[in-house]
DNA sequence: TATTGTTATACTCTATAACTATA
DNA sequence: TATAGTTATAGAGTATAACAATA
């Protein structure tokens, strides 16, 4: 057969898993998670906190419901993130005026504070990891995810 | 501000999340899963017992310790897998002449003929999800993340 | 001593379902 | 009736620790 795409005779057979997107992703993604547990982790926030906080930082007064439908979530699990994120003083729940039933959201100084050092330390941590890859290649991967995950939709379909 | 990555400037703040390649891999490893979950797993196959059938047909004779290793994930886990796969017939354990305590993993003509029909079925399922991404952008994304997991160990650090 | 397969166990993550108070 | 937050519960997925047989 003729000269198919050059990813796909790279190394592995094709017809294995080594060729399915799916797997790699998942790999892929177990390093760094594995790395995010052995850094950040230890020093007491969870991936989802992370995740959480930076969405309410970036926007404030964002309400729980949005917060969980932006980072395709469920709300119930939110409940003890916040308690935790409240708890530790980096977030607060605030009345909405017009709307009894939302909390929403607010950080704190120390909230904008703590998750400006988080980003930094992971992205050194990522830094790192992706260091095989060279700067183009590291700028592609980045945009073809993010490319792959707007096509299919921000929030998860409830 | 001079022109940086392009990626970089894509759609989302520098410094948020969305920026972070970890938080995308995640995102995008969850299309795929779920996508699996609706197709492949209703036919009664896991992801993890699908890598391992896999694994098992390219190579054959391959004893459970390795399968562990090759696939990044834990011996202990692999039993129920095993057992499963060969209640199925798709697979049988046999004895490694040699070696008491190895059982070498041995693909059946059925098994053969499932992950070849999986596989396919897998490969269609993706195409699809991968359909935002021109055929070029397809195979740098597969060439980097297989990059990526070879450069960090095939298998787990146990 | 180290390794293989195995079992039993525990833990993390996350979703589901049901409730309440509002709208 | 639909939505927000909450609670309780259950399930998947996976790791850890220990054990017997064998090297």
């Amino acid at each position: 057969m003729g000269k198919v795409l050059k990813a796909d005779t790279d190394n592995a057979a094709a017809g294995s898993i080594d060729s399915l997107l799916g797997y790699n992703l998942k790999r892929a993604y177990m390093i760094f998670r594995d790395d995010f547990r052995n850094s950040v982790e230890n020093a007491g926030m969870t991936p989802r906190a992370m995740s959480v906080l930076a969405q309410i930082v970036e926007m404030p007064m964002i309400t729980q419901s949005d917060v969980a439908r932006r980072l395709g979530i469920e709300r119930s699990g939110l409940v003890a993130i916040i308690d935790e994120l409240e708890k530790g003083g980096l977030v607060r729940r605030a009345a909405v005026p017009g709307d009894r039933r939302s909390q929403a959201l607010v950080p704190t100084a120390q909230g904008h504070k703590r998750i400006r050092a988080i980003l930094q330390q992971v992205q050194a941590h990522e830094a790192n990891l992706l260091s095989p890859l060279n700067p183009q290649e590291q700028a592609q991967l980045l945009h073809m995810l993010r490319k792959l995950r707007h096509a299919h939709g921000n929030d998860s379909t409830p």
